[in-house]
DNA sequence: GTCAATGCAAACATTTTGCAACTCT
DNA sequence: AGAGTTGCAAAATGTTTGCATTGAC
């Protein structure tokens, strides 16, 4: 997951953040240096639920349409990326500084490793060229099991993990 | 994207969602048969809502919650998978007798092309392998621009594409 | 002072669920 | 007959928007 950085880092992220505001007419307001600083922080991928509920009780006062807002200008300036763990909710982790990375994600218990997104890169502008595309960014995860998760799980009941659930039904 | 099908791969695919739902005590309902032919029968990527609606007009009285129902157990079946283009709805595609295949998506006009998947499959095992991983899937996309449409962009507004869209205001 | 940003609540869009009626097997 | 299935409407999510107020420059 991406690292919580050094304050020297995030100095330099506000930087960028307060000059990409700038450029545009926009403003560097409390909230949004309160959020970026929160969003650098943070080591782990997260929602802006989260982030929400995190800033709150470390006594800042912001609404969810302003940590919605900002994240989306966060997203658009660099500093932070969406990542697509789930089909519910957008995830979201500080780049600033950090290295190119895609994830695998572990159907059983849904660890999140990281690895380096070179070798990705390379093959998606092989492909685009191929295709005559320009490629600007890719999303990439890898679904499966954690080395751990295989060792709890026998090979027989491993195929169940693919199927749906069937839903359980609970009485009033 | 997905292509038709024949009459006999539809057949086929019936005989096994059919199996499917019978090892498990489910039932073939004339709900679930219409929903896969339709399924089938489309060589596009589709959503719930929509496929709904088409339904609906070639004259199946179908509820929506069984769409998302059975589009879940079409998936757990392996006749149908999900994909993820935008990061509202779910898309779907049927797979059943298909390539497997990931995509590229056109930013500008959202163009989707399908490419091989061989190449970032293998890719995917060699990694995971490296992190004492076990691969079951993966979700590939590349995102960027379409021939046409980096023809239509010169490169200096290129960089706009990645930038968040004001909101425009809209009264009354 | 001006224009943008905020918080809130309401609006939205998509997907899920509870339930009574119904239908495969 | 009985368990699973359906449609509907209501609920649940996650995210966006309208608006009056506040705040940055």
């Amino acid at each position: 997951m991406a690292r919580a950085v050094s304050d020297n880092v995030i100095e330099t992220a506000e930087n960028v953040f307060r000059e990409y505001l700038r450029d545009r007419g926009l403003k560097y307001t409390e909230e949004r240096q309160a959020i970026l600083r929160a969003v650098m922080k943070n080591d782990e991928h997260f929602e802006a639920e989260q982030l929400l509920l995190d800033m709150r009780q470390s006594g800042h006062r912001v609404g969810k349409a302003t940590i919605y807002r900002s994240l989306k200008i966060l997203v658009a300036c660099g500093i932070v990326k969406e990542v697509h763990f789930s089909n519910k909710q957008v995830h979201y982790e500080h780049t600033y500084g950090q290295d190119p990375h895609d994830h695998m994600v572990c159907r059983r218990c849904g660890r999140i490793i990281e690895f380096d997104a070179a070798e990705v890169t390379r093959l998606r502008t092989l492909i685009a060229a191929d295709h005559r595309f320009h490629a600007l960014s890719h999303r990439f995860s890898i679904m499966g099991l954690c080395e751990a998760c295989v060792r709890a799980c026998p090979v027989g009941l491993r195929a169940n993990l693919l199927l749906a659930r069937r839903g359980k039904k609970k009485k009033g």
